[in-house]
DNA sequence: TCCGGAACCAATTTTCTATTGGTTATCGCG
DNA sequence: CGCGATAACCAATAGAAAATTGGTTCCGGA
């Protein structure tokens, strides 16, 4: 039993691919072509790619086709098609994992100017006249914390992430009559977060960013109570 | 002058918009059914429309249509951009940040099927006969702690993240001559997290993810050892 | 001069067809 | 019976063709 028509396929398959020697990320034939160029029945054929698709060397997909390489991952980093398979719930755990760290290295890399634009930020929020000026400074502040950073991937990647909230809360908008009261928790807490961030108090920045955000998720659970 | 056809056009197609009373983002007739059923001319209702588009009522769009509510801004996350304006070392201190809370939720949330994925691929990684089958299964690994946390938004962002980190690292792959050597670091590491998240120890888990994320680091630095 | 009508243009969606990996049924051979 | 090859069929995908739609141009008539 040295070699029946299956173990055949394998090593007929395997000769193909390195005599081919083909790119990264190239297709190879079809399934019925390849069977019938190597003389080879395509059940037996599909059972040697099966093998080769478990070492990792190529992936199929119906429709597509069978490629060399490992099976690229969705680089599709489309807001809309993002913003409809999340929830405002999601979106707020995401933020509360990601920006406590955030503020955290902040505080140890953020400059003068860094932390002087979160105060001008905090500034312009606290004598905003409407919900909706608060919240665009709001956005500006905590952008200002991920710019301190000075890593512009994190940055986009906040980014996209506040893309998807902005779109998962489109249409539920505070209605745009009042202001928020003078003694809203927020600024409090970001007064907080800023200062902890010019102490250069990583830990203490990040605590504190996380608490601010647990009190933003349960003002949105239960919103119309100032 | 009380009144002439573009006027009266856009009175008509006001009181079209009233009476129909469309929910937000829906699509209004197009504009040849839309001036026949109003019967007004085409060239009139265009001008009507356009007024409202100013009035930021509706917008067009060639081929699309024309609809209610504000233009969604068109905000794609573009890998290769921001791949443009980033660094190994930028990326590496990302995956430092975002990787450790990663773990520490999926210890907290992860089901026993998430966890049986995650062994999978532990072994598959530890039969590698190659670098590149390796790093597969290594990226497969990171992927299946970052589903384990359930949240679709956050695995949208690490996707975007490990995109941009494929698109940053591309051509100065490893030689795929040798394979990793079975006391490789990572394996004993890859263990102890995947352990960690099956004993529900969240900080276990994030100490351990940031200890190996380190160690890859170290690595990257200086590649050519072992 | 100005507006309505029609034809035309370009961007987009929709529809149809061909392709492709995956599955199932059937037959042949030992 | 068991195993595998052949063929037919299925579902997902890509690609091309056709239809749709907002925008533009041109011309005739009031």
């Amino acid at each position: 039993m040295t070699s029946n028509g299956q173990n055949a396929a394998l090593v007929q398959l395997r000769a193909f691919l390195a005599a081919a020697d083909l790119p990264f990320e190239s297709r190879l034939p079809p399934e019925r072509e390849l069977s019938e160029r190597l003389g080879v029945p395509r059940p037996a054929l599909r059972k040697a790619l099966a093998v080769l698709e478990q070492e990792g060397q190529i992936w199929r997909h119906v429709g597509k086709g069978t490629f060399v390489g490992s099976r690229p991952l969705d680089t599709h980093a489309d807001i809309a098609a993002i913003a409809r398979r999340t929830d405002p719930a999601e979106v707020m755990r995401t933020r509360l994992l990601l920006e406590p760290e955030v503020a955290a290295l902040a505080a140890i890399v953020a400059s003068p100017a860094h932390v002087a634009e979160m105060r001008t930020c905090i500034q312009r929020s606290r004598s905003a006249t409407s919900w909706r000026q608060y919240e665009n400074w709001d956005n500006r502040l905590h952008r200002a914390i991920a710019e301190a950073t000075r890593n512009g991937l994190l940055l986009a990647l906040l980014d996209t992430l506040n893309a998807v909230r902005r779109a998962v809360t489109w249409g539920r908008l505070r209605p745009d009559r009042a202001s928020p009261p003078p003694d809203h928790h927020s600024f409090a807490e970001h007064d907080a977060i800023v200062a902890a961030i010019e102490d250069r108090d990583a830990d203490r920045a990040r605590t504190l960013m996380r608490e601010h955000l647990e009190h933003v998720e349960r003002n949105l659970l239960r919103p119309r109570l100032s």
